[in-house]
DNA sequence: CTACCAACCTGGAGTTACTCCAGGTCAAGT
DNA sequence: ACTTGACCTGGAGTAACTCCAGGTTGGTAG
């Protein structure tokens, strides 16, 4: 497929795509006799793991790191897991950050309710 | 108190305080006869609700609309109430985000242990 | 056949949100 | 008097996009 619909099935903008290319985190995309680039089902499922990746905040100098880690095999899996793990670590202090964030702002309502006598 | 212990109440950086404060997302904060800046406990409570909004994702551009709102009184009560819900709301798409890697991620690793057997 | 359009391409500039650094001030301790 | 530590300003550097100008290509409409 092309990249637009790799953009769309991935949640990634275009612009991302071809600037995560050019950085090293995707593999060498096929090109068409266009030179236009043609993504597998198998690039765009790595652009889902990078776009979600991305979303709960790892850094690209650690996708980087992972990328790199795939493209040399399977006797990486033990090292890619560790960061998967601690990926996952950081999913639970970004899950906090949610909790009390969203306590804070339940309280600033009610308070802000109190003033307004909770109309507007 | 001063810049530091601002800092580490609120968990901003140095740095990250003086630009806020240069950027108009704090209101402007005393100076000693040092021309050092001194923290009121209010400055602080407002320091750590940006920490909190920015650690869940909110840009600065929404920071400093809320800010200036902030400074025009109790007025804009109702607008900044809407502000609130509306991140409280972008809360949401973030906790479901990080429920989508964890899942992703909950299955890589169980593929790496069918791989490495799961010693690794 | 040609004109046009949409979707693609590259290289490079611009933006956001910090982060770091050089060079300087000031109060307190030795 | 001198050093030390925390602070100051202005400005450069970095990360991760995002946008834009200018150019190519494949398909369709006249």
């Amino acid at each position: 497929m092309r990249i637009s619909e790799a953009a769309s099935k991935s949640g990634l903008s275009i612009d991302t795509i071809r600037y995560y290319e050019s950085s090293g985190l995707l593999p060498p995309i096929e090109r068409g006799a266009d030179r236009q680039r043609r993504f597998s089902t198998v690039d765009v499922e790595w652009l889902i793991l990078l776009a979600s990746l991305r979303d709960t905040g790892m850094p690209q100098k650690t996708m980087r790191h992972f990328a790199g880690l795939y493209r040399q095999g399977d006797g990486t899996i033990p090292e890619r897991k560790k960061v998967l793990l601690d990926h996952a670590d950081h999913l639970e202090q970004r899950r906090g950050a949610l909790d009390r964030c969203a306590d804070i702002l339940a309280h600033k309502l009610e308070r802000s309710d109190e003033i307004t006598g909770g109309n507007a």
